[in-house]
DNA sequence: ATTACTTTGTTAAATATATAACAATGTTTG
DNA sequence: CAAACATTGTTATATATTTAACAAAGTAAT
């Protein structure tokens, strides 16, 4: 189900774009294409949500997304908070505060008295003691963190005591959390790690792997 | 198996760190906690490398980051290149030229002419013509891709071209390459996107979820 | 020594995910 | 209008991954 999900938020991009383009209607095979999956599980995926397509002309590009958008709450946009300003956090603000159709970053904020009162790409910066304040404020209910490791888990509990349901976390460690609360960990480095060493192993042995 | 890898990679991480605090052993349960798994996957995982405790002692943690050090190819550090000096990009640099026992990243590449032949914290960056002499020079074997979508797969084509076997990918698109390339994406507006269902959607039903 | 514990390695079962297959259905073609 | 076709929805099968269970083995206590 959870990488049903992932798909379905991929497959909401790519048709949004190919409604740009003009396109009206789509095929599994097409979406299977231009998302990279298969065909087959473009339309399981499709089935899980209850759209329905047909046998000639595929599935309607904008009656999907519809259906997508519904799946997705939207438009219903949520709001967002980042903690944590520094290189990657200010990247990350770059990035999200452009397309405020999808994502509502309503603000940063770091230790660092250097940052506070700094807005970055228009993103305000502010101190941590605000948190409670502009949380409650905006109905934030996500927050990115992009602290270093050592302070990651004392944020998150700041975080989670001011009501945030979600957290997309960078640094590198393993938060706890209420059970409540869902955490999205992206370790960049052990990302890297990974295509080292398949870059190495990769193809060799093609079906098997000589580890099992 | 590549779920396997991933963890594996993480508990190096987790048991050079402990090897820092002066541990000499470590259980089962206690890898599972620090790293955020169960205590019966981190026993399957180290059965599969091969590498076996002691039921009173545990797990000897130099003994066994070598035995992981050994199923990574370390010491020896694979060069890497990043093309993309961009926001992300950059904060990426900054990031991975600090540790030089781990990552090699000889240099960035950008279209910029404003961009090219400045130093980011000491990596330098290039135009993309260097590429075919500088992949050469350095034997790098792996790529980071930080350009627009638009242009990523035309710069994953060059990577590929001057032979690299691995591509850590931020663009949002699906990139076509040879088989005998990896490629790992990292889709940081779809993970965003999943925590934002989740914020709302975990823990509604626990162990249903309605969606079978 | 014997007993009681703890933790391992490994097997077995459960769950999750992906692939394959194909009848049903609507479309086009001759 | 019937035959050929392409594509769907869905089921069945295969693979991958996780969880659970427990005998074997070493350790500590008595
Ligand atoms: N930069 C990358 O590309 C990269 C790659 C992999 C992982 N990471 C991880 O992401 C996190 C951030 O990395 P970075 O490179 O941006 O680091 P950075 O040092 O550039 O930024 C960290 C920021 O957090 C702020 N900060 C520190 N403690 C804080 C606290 N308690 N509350 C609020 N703000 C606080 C600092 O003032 C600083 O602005 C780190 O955990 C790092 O390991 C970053
Ligand atoms: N910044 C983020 O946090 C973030 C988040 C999600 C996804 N992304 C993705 O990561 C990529 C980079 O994002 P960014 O925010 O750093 O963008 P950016 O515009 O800041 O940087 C892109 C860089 O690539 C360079 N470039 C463009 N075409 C090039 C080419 N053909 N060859 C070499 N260099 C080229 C540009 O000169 C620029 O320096 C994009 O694909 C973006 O969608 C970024």
């Amino acid at each position: 189900m959870e990488k049903t999900i992932e798909r379905l938020a991929l497959y909401r991009r790519l048709l949004k774009n190919q409604s740009g383009k003009g396109n009206t209607h789509i095929f599994s095979h097409q979406l299977a294409g231009i998302s990279g999956y298969s065909a087959a599980i473009v339309r399981r995926d499709l089935m899980n949500i209850g759209y329905y397509g047909t046998p000639r002309h595929g599935y309607e590009i904008k009656a999907l997304i519809d259906c997508l958008n519904v799946f997705f709450n939207k438009p219903e946009v949520k709001s967002l908070i980042l903690v944590g300003a520094g290189n990657l956090g200010r990247a990350l603000i770059a990035y999200f505060i452009k397309d405020k159709t999808e994502y509502n970053l309503i603000a940063a904020f770091d230790s660092d008295p250097l940052k506070v009162n700094l807005k970055y790409n228009g993103c305000p910066c502010y101190s941590l003691e605000k948190i409670p304040e502009l949380i409650a404020a905006s109905q934030a209910s996500v927050g990115i963190i992009t602290v270093p490791a050592e302070n990651a888990q004392s944020v998150a509990d700041l975080l989670v005591e001011n009501k945030i349901k979600g957290i997309l976390n960078f640094a590198p460690v393993s938060l706890t959390v209420p059970e409540s609360v869902y955490v999205e960990n992206v370790d960049l480095a052990l990302m890297l790690e990974k295509v080292l060493y398949f870059s190495v192993h990769h193809r060799e042995g093609e079906k098997k792997n000589g580890m099992t």
